[in-house]
DNA sequence: GCTTGACGCAACCCGAGAGTTGCAATATGT
DNA sequence: ACATATTGCAACTCTCGGGTTGCGTCAAGC
């Protein structure tokens, strides 16, 4: 689970990686060379950000037609990132409310 | 917001600072050379990733006796984060909706 | 069969950032 | 007064990742 939100943590770290996704929730489902005609970087950088957003699950590979390969936005990740997010800042509160009482005591 | 959300991934995309913030969290808070002591890296390097901490917000420096500066933990950002995380998630999982019941008409 | 468009792979460039070493300043303890 | 400890700043190295260029390949259309 950390590692999946480590994974969405460097994903989303980089702009043109969030532009792409930003592209790819805007107008659906589309393939390096769409989303190289909407961004202003080559197909290839493209290419290598599909594949770190592959292997960090946010994105999965669709092989259609006349060898052409359409990216959909998967969710889940996030969810995940989400959640360990949530426990983290509930960790550290809890840390904080410990030694309030700790003072207050 | 976006750019809150955007320094606490930055922010949490590198191992030493996630360290240094389990550091943190574990042992309430310390300065830079007490980190120094219980991580595998010089002080210097973790005063550079503090001020980073520190204009993400994740990490807040309070001046105290002998010239010593205490960080401590400030969960704030994190669920500026989470919030933003789940509105993305939400955002692509409407559109995921909406195409379906464009398919299903 | 030949062109056209799209994908994959490899090599290369380059700037940013993570880390170190070194030093100056400052404050505390004896 | 002097030694010690801690912080801040600056310069330097070096690896890594984002980006480009170039080329080979494969499927479809004429």
């Amino acid at each position: 689970m950390e590692a999946v939100a480590e994974q969405v943590f460097v994903a989303l770290a980089d702009p043109s990686r969030r532009s792409i996704l930003a592209a790819l929730a805007s107008g659906g489902p589309a393939t390096a060379t769409d989303l190289a005609n909407r961004l202003p970087i080559t197909r290839q950088a493209i290419a290598k950000h599909l594949t770190l957003l592959t292997d960090a699950g946010l994105v999965t590979p669709e092989h259609g037609e006349r060898r052409r390969v359409r990216f959909r936005l998967h969710s889940a990740p996030m969810q995940v990132a989400q959640q360990f997010l949530a426990a983290m800042a509930r960790d550290w509160d809890s840390r904080l409310d410990a030694l309030k009482d700790h003072l207050e005591r």
